[in-house]
RNA sequence: GGAGGGGUGGCCGAGCGGCCGAAGGCGCCGGUCUUGAAAACCGGAAGGCGAAAGCCUCGGGGGUUCGAAUCCCUCCCCCUCCGCCA
């Protein structure tokens, strides 16, 4: 949520970052309800000081036997102007609400500017893309020859973007968790975390995928939502607290499962392993305070690459753009895995600063050691890294001529030394 | 799912409709004492909005009343017993 106060004090800044982002919005409607608010508000106050005042001497009065009927009386009148009064102060706070909720984050200075993905900025690259001696094949050949995908009996038992995998390839998945989790547990600093795959509105609110984005998730019967990335029941941990401010940085770090409905990109990656309506994710989250926020976003960057690094899996790191930032993000870096069967770099992990946004709408703060004032937390998080596309990176990076698949060495402990997967004779 | 009991400050816990933003205890901070610490004693501090006056906050929302932590309705959460269950 961007901060009212902010509106109310620099609109015209904050009309020119919402535009950077192709957000065409008028904060003309927000200014006008916030001035109306705070008129009634304090013609609100002003009564309820006056009740308070009057209400005592009217105690005062009966502890002195005394009656106070006229006082009883005029307070009747004033009960009555409150009673009409606060509704008209609700309906705009409400109003105001609503218009605040659909306004994305404020992209920070640093981010490039650009209209869409044309317009991202490649910081680095990380490894070679492998040559071949043959045509690389897509991850969803590999794994079909090698009857570890099946993407067919996931049709069958749920529809098209669910897959069923069998034997190495569903301890491949199970393997890549686990691999990833030791390694920022172990050596990155991240406390593990089991989290609830289903969450309430209030949640899905506070990370801001509600209210804009209710068409990309599935609801239940019972007002609860099944989670689309683990950075909401994580983020949402601290919703509503106070937190002492010598133990920030906080790090968290959850294997989740993945839940999406893929409203809208029907046409988009419809086979493979990329776009799945279920799928698991290492997901890494940070509560930091303001001064030290973008420094923890290089250090969370950093975290996911050592696990494409681990893997042996050549990536490039990209910066978005204004226009292709996500709905809460300040600044956003995308991993992107290069994917030999499609000749292309493709999304693997998304490394995002959310500043206050998230902090602002979930009320997450932090008092500072020193005492004093508590200030919203800056939340951060990223993919570390999304399993799913890990496990088809692997496919296409690693396949080998005569079908079978190396495993990448970091991952062999986790598979009882398994060096290579081969199609079944 | 059925029956009952609860949600009050960092924690425990008291609270006749008005002098209750809230006793007491623990914990915390400062001080006295001590070589230092502990103990003891003294003192201090709830949160939010606001420049301030002031307003709001006793699980959430609504109602009754001049006035609600206290009465009523409703929702949420926790606990106990029964049923069901991995």
């Amino acid at each position: 949520m961007v901060d009212l106060k902010l509106i109310r004090e620099e609109p015209q800044r904050i009309a020119e970052a919402l535009q950077a982002r192709g957000v065409g919005v008028s904060l003309d409607e927000i200014l006008t309800l916030d001035a109306e608010r705070r008129q009634l508000l304090r013609e609100a106050e002003e009564l309820r000081a006056f009740r308070n005042r009057v209400s005592e001497e009217i105690a005062e009065a009966k502890r002195q036997g005394q009656a106070a009927e006229r006082e009883v009386a005029r307070m009747r009148e004033v009960g009555d102007r409150l009673k009409s009064l606060d509704p008209e102060i609700r309906a705009r706070e409400e109003r105001i609400d609503a218009l605040l909720l659909q306004l994305p984050n404020l992209p920070h200075e640093s981010v490039p500017r650009g209209a869409s993905a044309a317009d991202n900025r490649e910081i680095r690259r990380w490894g070679e893309p492998r040559r071949f001696d043959f045509a690389p094949k897509a991850h969803w050949e590999i794994g079909e020859a090698l009857g570890i995908l099946d993407f067919a009996r996931g049709a069958k038992l749920a529809g098209s973007r669910f897959t069923v995998l069998w034997g190495v390839g569903a301890q491949l998945e199970r393997a890549l968790i686990t691999f990833m989790l030791d390694l920022h547990i172990r050596e990155h600093g991240y406390r593990e975390l089991w989290t609830p795959a289903l969450v309430n509105s209030a949640s899905l609110r506070g990370t801001g995928q509600l209210p804009k984005f209710a068409d990309d998730l599935f609801q239940t019967q019972d007002d609860l939502w099944l989670i689309p990335t683990a950075e909401v029941p994580i983020t949402n941990l601290h919703r509503d607290e106070i937190l002492p401010g010598d133990q920030l940085p906080l790090r968290y770090c959850a294997y989740t499962p993945c839940f999406r409905r893929e409203a809208g990109s029907h046409g988009a990656d419809v086979r493979g392993l990329i776009r799945q309506h279920q799928f698991d994710k290492v997901e890494l989250v940070k509560f930091t305070k303001p001064q030290t926020s973008y420094d923890e976003l290089e250090l969370l960057t950093t975290d996911a690459e050592a696990v494409l690094q681990r893997l042996e899996l050549p990536y490039q790191v990209v910066a978005l753009c204004t226009g292709d930032l996500g709905f809460a993000a300040a600044k956003t870096f995308d991993l992107e895995v290069w994917m030999p069967g499609q000749g292309k770099y493709r999304e693997i992990s998304s490394c995002s600063n959310f500043e206050a946004f998230q902090a602002r709408r979930a009320q997450i703060r932090f008092r500072p050691a020193a005492g004093g004032k508590a200030e919203f937390v800056h939340t951060l998080n990223g993919s570390g890294v999304a399993v799913g596309r890990t496990m088809a990176a692997i496919l296409e990076n690693c396949q080998q001529g005569d079908g079978s698949v190396t495993i990448p060495k970091a991952l062999r402990p986790y598979l009882d030394g398994l060096e290579r997967i081969e199609p079944p004779r």
